[in-house]
DNA sequence: TTATTATTGTAACAATTTGATACAATAATA
DNA sequence: TATTATTGTATCAAATTGTTACAATAATAA
């Protein structure tokens, strides 16, 4: 999991969460070609991970996912899928963590909960990184957008996470675009297109990709028309509601 | 999670294992045109559960999937898949759990770890019932093949986790055949084609599915041929080594 | 030994989907 | 009013998929 900074959470015994449980969130940010990954970094240390928390003994696993991501980020109402989960022995490394812990003041025993073994789920979403803007909650740290095409070092094994998830981003594409809260209410078949070529990393034809989207039946045609450049005004398109 | 019998276990503290953390695995089995699920059944109360367990502090999850196979119903070296992660509130019913523990001569407190919540991670798995045959431990309770068609009612959420698994089975099925260890080491096209047409559900056409499944490039054709028909011997084929 | 039967392997062709190109339409600008 | 860039759609080719057909043949029956 992304490693926890509230304070309350770094002092206290972790009793209000299920233990060894974690979620970490990797939302994904799309914007005209620019495919964007959302951050965390860690004051004083220079160490970035991916938005990540506890479930509490009281609430659902997904529940807990969008509650992380809008403790952490601000984030609200983000459509979350879960992907995967990482169990693995090797991926326990306590030392970034107890760095961050330090750094914040804190000397923590090396039996201290956040330092033992977790085991997290992790969920991905796809947004407009220009519509939804992080604004940290007083108690968490920076956070923002990273360009995936030139990714940083990130904490512990967070660099497989978001592979993983773009992985899977990538397979489900179709089926679960209409889920995110992307592009605006309103969008034109090239705005669309632009997506799709940014996220798969291809280039792809016009003509042919009108069809596959209309064949899909996800998205409806408007009758107003977007103006804005030198050329014939395209029509604009939105996620069919119920679908 | 599909509760534990071993009596070690309901009398332990579960201090070995990840707490609140547990795996339940949906072993498929195919044979003719027969889909079965593999279950075990509660000596005393009645109830069948899918065969599940708990992760040990010094295990690899995935590996702790592949021992709890093991463990409840005997099957060696099964590919588990793992599919989704079951962690609402509402599935924690200690109810079931504990009439199992009393019929074993336990009475348990109501602060006992096995009754507590626990979120569940959901593998499954494809494999031949006729050649993986269940052979329980000493102390894991029967389990058997049962009828995925006319499925009896199954403990807490077991009947909602098979359901999901199957539909991931069907929708993976190209992709994920040649981890299983399905049909004999050789089989005729006809074979397969009664598989898919079992797992989906639904009749394929003959000369399609050849070109499909050549087109995947997953078997390779045997030059030696079955015979035991009275009609042309077909070739018979294997899933490629390396792929 | 030969005919019968039930499948198999593959060809053939139709139907459909996908890939690629072309071109008239048109909103903004020159 | 002409130019420009891009859109909507048509068209045709290529590839894929759906369907039918039929000769080949292993076991069995006659």
């Amino acid at each position: 999991m992304s490693k926890p900074l509230k304070p309350e959470e770094a002092e206290s015994t972790g009793a209000n969460f299920l233990p060894g449980l974690a979620v970490d969130t990797v939302i994904f940010g799309f914007h005209l070609n620019q495919l964007t990954v959302l951050l965390l970094e860690y004051r004083n240390t220079g160490l970035l991970a991916l938005p990540g928390g506890f479930i509490k003994n009281t609430e659902n696993l997904n529940d807990a996912a969008r509650r992380i991501l809008a403790e952490r980020t601000g984030l609200q109402d983000i459509y979350l899928e879960q992907f995967h989960v990482f169990g693995d022995l090797a991926r326990h490394d306590p030392t970034p963590l107890r760095a961050i812990m330090q750094a914040k003041g804190f000397q923590p025993n090396d039996d201290h909960w956040l330092l033992s073994r977790f085991v997290s789920v992790g969920y991905y979403a796809l947004v407009d990184f220009t519509k939804a803007i992080p604004i940290p909650d007083e108690l968490s740290d920076s956070c923002g957008w990273y360009d995936l095409a030139a990714l940083p070092p990130l904490m512990q094994d967070h660099t497989a996470i978001v592979r993983k998830a773009l992985a899977t981003l990538q397979v489900d594409l179709d089926r679960k675009l209409i889920g995110f809260n992307l592009l605006s209410e309103t969008f034109t078949m090239a705005d669309l297109q632009s997506l799709y070529e940014t996220i798969l990393g291809q280039p792809l034809h016009r003509s042919g990709f009108q069809r596959k989207i209309l064949g899909l039946g996800i998205v409806e045609r408007l009758e107003k028309q977007y103006s804005g450049g030198a050329h014939k005004a395209p029509y604009l398109y939105r996620f069919v509601p119920n679908k």
